[in-house]
DNA sequence: AATGAATGAGAATTCATTCAT
DNA sequence: GATGAATGAATTCTCATTCAT
């Protein structure tokens, strides 16, 4: 990829998470990837095109890295462990990004083709899911509210850093990634669940 | 409150989430209203204004349900299903305040007075979750870390259910609920730490 | 005439010379005259005819009583002084008036009519200056030009205090009338042309 | 400078002359220029902006001529027919421009930093003027008043014509002249003060 | 008569996009 | 390829005018 184009999109993705999508102006992009506003032109058929290719590499990386990372049929703990890692690095790597995902999820301009290269990875948590829920290690739950949860965690310690509560600091996650877990592992049957809230799960 | 200024606080309100603070324009907001363009100005000083009311609105209703509707010095678990019980039902009744308490939450547009206004609610949460952490009830971590991860479990469950993936109802919510307390709650240290992922806390 | 048309008249001559014709609101004027704007529009058709009736009503008083107070057919010079008494206690009376002729004369916005009113003032003045000029009193130079020096005497030393060069009083204006007397008066004839600038009087 | 810039300059001269500030509107300059809307905004920041432009290049370059035409310490005949031959020529060239400045002068909208340019002219007359008034050549006045008069000569004779009243030519601003001489010239002592008007100043 | 909330056309200004260089 | 001046449609905001009370 020539380097002004790469420059591009990092310049976008820190600038539409800064300011939003419709908040950011062209010639900022430019300004701030060292190129002439003409040049996005070259690269991009315009700013809704960008905004996609901004979240489709984003999103496409993850997703990469998730497929590669994950130990397909590994036990379900130990898959939890390298999704969640896979999560945590890419987020300190690039917390933008994160914020990104986070913020131009289902906006108007960003097109079905860009959500679909997420498709793999939500199947892939799915099936983890899914199984874990299955061989009784997680919570009987929709695998979806058990990714709800998971995700959660993850995207709250993320907001609440770039609200200043918290560091985002891989301490913090590894932190979190315990309540991540309690969060959708089946409790424990042994004792009688003194934590449990509400109705027992019996 | 005059009526056509709240039905432009509502109108504002949905648009807003739905396409951003700066992808809404203010005739659209009043056409939603039912009014004329130039009434927009009539309650309002600008655009900027009108967004920091509604977010001071719905913030500010939020952290006044919690004032009242939890006990204080009650009991670690009952004033969490108390706090859970105020977002649920907030959430379930406005599902758009929620998105938008989600989405403009640290934008260059909020003014410090309109986040002000959450302030006794975080202090009311950060107490909680002290002195639950104190009590041993929780993990020990800082306040901040407790609240990211049960707002994390809300504002995910959310997240998905507005994605399509995930109904938005109060049994979802009631089992969200468990996960997030779990993900809060010391673990039991009767067993030998069962749930404790990776690197055991002793 | 009803007292809050008088307080219109007033706050929009104010107003007017201020900040200009289109610079200047009808809810401010209404505002500086007590009134609602809606009332504005009891007494006048519009903005337009607004400015139009104050103009003339300024236009026409001071035409009225140069019409009253200039003696027909007196001496040159006594009309003389007449006039200018006239156009000084005008002045001095309302400073607001003298600068409202001055900038709003020839404006896309005034109306023939309006201007029409003060046609009696200026056939007066052209016959003093004629008269005048036919007499030896003045030079022989067309009426136009004659009175073109004197307004311009009374105009400039106006223009001048508004800037605040110069205090707007009788005295000043008591002097301002030599000069103006001696731009248009005819040079004594006695010496070898000594008024005359260039060639040098010696 | 740029063309579109200097075309622009002389659009919004005429225009704002025509019109007023208020009344002038961007795109109706730009059109008048010959270029499109938004290349306004690329010269000048802004509306205000452009009329102090034109202001401050207006009377800079009068207080320019000024500066160099009229001739240092020469006699003070001299220096005023060098001062009213600067006026009449930059009149004569571009009679819009003088009405600019008779019109523009202050404004609210007329930032302090245009009419400093005019403090050199300023200077410069003012000094004139006191010396001739202390020479006994003008007659014994403030020389704030004596430019009043000077002034209002000239500006009387531009008001008008341009109210089609009298030509505006070289030959009626040269007739001009001899009245704007006489008006603050020292009477002649010799004779019994005949052109005195009222009291003598003896 | 008087009010002032409501209107919507019109103004200033911005910015995505193009294109001559 | 790269530029950035130029464009004009779209946006925010204002204000003359109306009209129900």
């Amino acid at each position: 990829m020539p380097e002004k184009q790469a420059r591009l999109l990092s310049a976008a993705l820190d600038l539409f998470v800064e300011k939003g999508f419709h908040g950011t102006t062209i010639p900022e992009i430019a300004r701030r990837a060292g190129v002439a506003t003409g040049t996005v032109y070259l690269y991009f058929d315009g700013k809704e095109r960008l905004v996609n290719e901004v979240l489709a590499r984003v999103k496409g990386g993850l997703a990469g890295r998730l497929a590669r990372e994950v130990p397909r049929g590994a036990d379900i703990r130990a898959q939890f462990e390298a999704i969640w890692e896979v999560f945590t690095s890419f987020a300190l790597a690039n917390e933008r990004a994160l914020a990104f995902c986070d913020l131009h999820n289902h906006a108007p301009y960003v097109a079905p083709e860009t959500l679909a290269v997420w498709e793999p990875a939500r199947t892939l948590l799915d099936d983890h899911f899914r199984r874990g829920a299955a061989a009784g290690v997680y919570r009987p739950l929709p695998p979806a509210l058990l990714r709800a949860l998971v995700a959660g965690a993850l995207f709250g310690v993320h907001k609440f850093s770039r609200a200043g509560e918290l560091a985002f600091s891989r301490e913090v996650l590894d932190q979190a990634r315990e309540g991540a877990w309690a969060a959708v592992a089946a409790p424990p049957v042994t004792a009688s669940a003194p934590t449990s809230v509400g109705r027992s799960p019996t």
